[in-house]
DNA sequence: AGAGTTGGTGAATATATGTCACCAGTGATG
DNA sequence: CATCACTGGTGACATATATTCACCAACTCT
């Protein structure tokens, strides 16, 4: 781990929960030295990646992010590429649909479009996915190379219901018939009135980009609807995957095959 | 400069027109040794501040951006902050309005409102705006602390335009004017076509923050326009200034004072 | 007044960094 | 085809740099 890797993970730190992180709490948190937290925080000030509270003398998530963010957005719109799929979905379901991008270890929300619907699910857009509680989780693991899930894999699972996995054997077992069957579900189990079906995108690279789900309030999802959204859902993040300029990798190209059987089914029924 | 300092260094070799960079080409601009430029740019990419691309080995801006880019929208909301008051703006006189603010040494675009008109003047999102060229780069340079300001006056200017100010003294000169009017001017010093008039945002450390500035079709700016604008621009920055939870600082109120006599003048004239 | 915070400093040692030579692969040129 | 000039990347050395520790001043809450 070089003076960088260290300096970069005390962003980490921050979340949406966790805006403001003064000296002191930035040593407790990361386990560095008072004086190597501050050297590397000073850093991370002159380039303008946190800033100071002038008062309070605490830390928080500094300008340079959103010209960065900027000027990836200009030479690769993401969001652009990945709104109109989703929006498609949206109309097609009425359901909230949001997708995640996989980044610094990270899966976390860079679209949400929300339901109309006067119950809906709710889901902010940045929020971070745990890997263990959410069908985009899930489905990340899934389908990512071992050497890339293993550390998310190895780490502690929090329990936010009574129905989170929280077990690796128990995880294990969900990531292979999510494999088998191409798109992940996680009904109730991180937020207590929620159910969502998630199926992963690909990168160019072959590895899973991030994930597209569709989630809605749990009372309104059946067996028969999973099905029929997961390849609504399926279908939209082929799209996206091929806007990005990435093929689906063979390994996921059974699955499609064995649900786009389904498929043909529920768009028949969807005609209707 | 530390370790830290020199790998964030490095991300500022890309720009708009520079998306996608190599290992050597890297090394070239940054000074540093390939072998060192190499373990920073791994560090920066195991981090997901850095993205590399698997055909062409070259790198780009990584996708942790986006998701702490709306880590600090979440925190503290600055595009919903300066939209409204550049809103009002922009439908106040038509014209095309930009709010920069500074951040890691950069001037750049984070709200930008386009004229309606037929012909307008253009501003990218996220576009760095050069100290000597722009109303918003001579402002900022105008009420910062020389400090700060120091090492954007001794660097090397670009010629834009005929007009561009390079010359330190000439700099320095429109310096004091902008000092003691309130507002900065550019006239087809940036852009052949396009004129515009800036004014300070203050943050609550008293610094300045940032700059609004409204921008137009040269042709269509006159010196009663400037005069018109400069003040519903120093309106709207007031607002922003105010909304951001800081004051003005008296150095510039005084400022403020000469110009609002005019403006109580030009808000009768806009009544008609 | 005292204990427990906080942010920050300075000087020891230990470690990561800068430097340089080197390798393999690619594309252009003669 | 052989050469040349690139490219991205590797490994090992001396050295510069980061980590560690004790310490300081300021603030808050008993």
């Amino acid at each position: 781990m070089t003076t960088v890797d260290k300096a970069l993970s005390l962003l980490d730190h921050f979340s949406h929960e966790q805006t403001e992180i003064g000296l002191s709490e930035f040593a407790r948190l990361s386990g560095f030295d008072k004086s190597a937290a501050l050297r590397m925080l000073s850093a991370l000030v002159r380039s303008g990646f946190l800033e100071q509270d002038l008062q309070t003398r605490r830390y928080r998530v500094g300008g340079s992010f959103l010209r960065f963010a900027r000027l990836r957005e200009n030479a690769f719109p993401v969001s652009d590429i990945v709104r109109p799929a989703a929006q498609t979905l949206n109309d097609l379901t009425r359901e909230t649909v949001h997708v995640s991008m996989y980044a610094g270890g990270r899966l976390s929300t860079i679209v949400v479009i929300d339901s109309p619907r006067t119950t809906r699910a709710h889901v902010d857009n940045g929020m971070e996915l745990p890997f263990n509680a959410t069908a985009s989780g899930l489905c990340w693991l899934a389908f990512s190379s071992s050497s890339l899930a293993e550390p998310h894999l190895s780490a502690d699972f929090a329990q936010y219901q009574q129905g989170t996995l929280t077990d690796r054997e128990a995880i294990e077992h969900t990531l292979d018939q999510i494999r088998s069957q191409g798109y992940g579900v996680a009904e109730r189990s991180f937020d207590d009135d929620v159910s969502s079906v998630a199926v992963p995108i690909f990168g160019a690279s072959g590895e899973v980009w991030g994930c597209m789900s569709l989630a809605c309030v749990a009372s309104r999802m059946t067996p028969d609807l999973i099905v029929e959204y997961s390849a609504l859902v399926m279908n939209a993040a082929t799209a996206v995957t091929q806007a990005l300029g990435a093929t689906i990798p063979k390994s996921y190209q059974t699955s499609r095959r064995a649900a786009s059987a389904v498929r043909s089914q529920t768009n028949t029924d969807l005609k209707d």
